[in-house]
DNA sequence: TCCTTTTCTGTCTTTCTTTGACCTATGTGT
DNA sequence: ACACATAGGTCAAAGAAAGACAGAAAAGGA
């Protein structure tokens, strides 16, 4: 298992379901895991970001600290945030693929669903010749077609 | 025998009976088997793909590797079928509507999937400028990567 | 034999992870 | 205020896999 995956299980399990929040030390975290401090930020930076449904603040200089709180959202409220905020004229395939995961980890959506909509709008099958940019905004469109169909059915 | 053959054995040895998945490092494989790391993509590519009854995924950089998931037996029939006949290397948006209907009319693919395929190919979801080749390329391309997908489901 | 298909290798590319060197902010004691 | 210690932040480079693809080698077939 790789140390990255470690360490973010590891800062989950710390993070129980009541305490939606964790407040962690760099250096000491480093420390136990025999890593360089900056393979936290690493471990911040791809597995705790708003995107994956995490907010994370900071204090340096003496008594620092990383603090770690994961926002909760409504079915309602996350999916409209997708369609509304986070999703506009175009999305890269990696952060669609973060997007379709949340979905299904914060309970919004079946595993199936999501992974279903993964794979739609996974680079392999997008790998077609055509700008970055047009793909973008085509993943886009596929996506929040399939999030509509998806409230859509809630809705009946 | 082939090296190819042998390890295609080794890997269908490795799945057993029960576990209808297998995960291995590409390198650690090539190494056992004393031949070019790329060997083992050639045994893959040509013997451990959907139209076999395979659906594989990778992930790169350290501590990558290559899963191997075997197909149910009962969807690997529907999928040779729809994967080349059907779909094959483009679609326009009618037939892909079409299609998605009748998958789920005759129970291939739950109503909801069906439905979450038909609004990914959507004229809607589509409606980029460009030209309608490539959009039946893609269509083809999406609605493949998301049969792969169910038919990748196992016991969930 | 000669041609075609299949198998195998090598090289270069892409992606993800880990480390390290240097930078910036904050607290504390003088 | 100033200096120093104690944090955390940034970024680039190295490392660790897997992917793509062209071309060599081997196997089959006519």
């Amino acid at each position: 298992m790789r140390l990255s995956d470690t360490i973010e299980a590891f800062i989950k399990e710390m993070m129980g379901e009541e305490q939606q929040e964790v407040e962690i030390k760099r250096n000491e975290l480093a420390e136990f895991f025999n890593c360089a401090p900056s393979q936290i930020n690493y471990v911040l930076a791809t597995r705790f970001t708003p995107d994956h449904g995490y907010v994370t603040s900071s204090q340096r200089g003496g008594g620092g600290y990383i603090r770690i709180v994961q926002v909760r959202r409504s079915a309602q409220d996350h999916l409209s945030y997708l369609l509304n905020e986070r999703i506009g004229n175009g999305i890269d395939a990696q952060s669609a693929q973060i997007l379709c995961r949340q979905l299904a980890e914060s309970g919004v959506v079946s595993l199936a669903d999501a992974q279903l909509m993964a794979a739609a709008v996974s680079p392999g099958a997008f790998s077609v010749p055509m700008p970055e940019q047009v793909k973008n905004a085509l993943r886009a469109k596929i996506l929040r077609a399939m999030l509509l169909s998806i409230a859509q059915r809630r809705g009946e």
